[in-house]
DNA sequence: GCGGGGATTAACT
DNA sequence: GTTAATCCCCGCG
């Protein structure tokens, strides 16, 4: 049985975050997101790297909305994208190396509606989880916002990000991440 | 200050 | 395939 006290006695600890971007969007699959009383499991995400990565918000160096992304893994950042949707971000690496992760999708676990559609989308997860800006910069050593080790998927897919065509050859990278076959997914390949 | 664009979504044709 | 909704942030002056 799924609770989330259950899941708060496996959170992750703020170091397992201090690794690449691309190493922590993998690794965050199948991971539950915990916030409040709701729990999902993380089924796609993206990585996003530093300067020279030109579809992450650290192309332009740290500002007054990005500068969390260059300091220590395990923050969220969470911003307004089109004017309307929260995204949801982790960030990742060790302090002074700037990279995020985006939370793209997961699966209703505890407290959601159970239709995997629910968060299928990063602005549809932020609305279902009512996670927005009050929730940009919190250490996920939090008792209300934090990840925990949950199930370990069968077959990982990888493919290029979304919604990144500005980015030049950037936009091809293979730094998108998906639960292979699963139905809370926002886009197949 | 001002202007432009965006890590999206749902509802169109 | 196309488009509207909607607003904060960033770059420049």
């Amino acid at each position: 049985m799924i609770s989330v006290a259950s899941l708060r006695s496996k959170r992750l600890g703020a170091r397992w975050f201090h690794r690449d971007p691309a190493t922590i969007a993998r690794a965050l699959l199948g991971c539950a997101l915990v916030h409040g009383d709701r729990a999902a499991m993380i089924v796609e995400t993206e990585a996003y790297l530093g300067p020279e990565d030109l579809a992450s918000h650290a192309r332009f160096g740290p500002t007054s909305r990005t500068s969390v992304m260059f300091g220590p893994g395990g923050v969220s950042y969470v911003y307004l994208c089109y004017g309307m949707h929260q995204m949801f971000n982790i960030v990742a690496g060790r302090d002074g190396e700037p990279g995020a992760v985006l939370v793209r999708a997961a699966a209703p676990l505890v407290g959601l509606d159970p239709d995997p559609g629910t968060l299928r989308g990063p602005g549809k997860l932020t609305k279902a989880m009512k996670i927005g800006r009050a929730q940009d910069r919190v250490p996920l050593i939090d008792d209300a916002l934090f990840v925990a080790r949950h199930a370990r998927p069968r077959a990982i897919a990888v493919g290029p990000r979304i919604g990144v065509d500005y980015a030049r050859d950037w936009a091809a990278r293979p730094l998108r991440f998906w639960i292979e076959g699963h139905a809370s997914v926002s886009k197949v390949r």
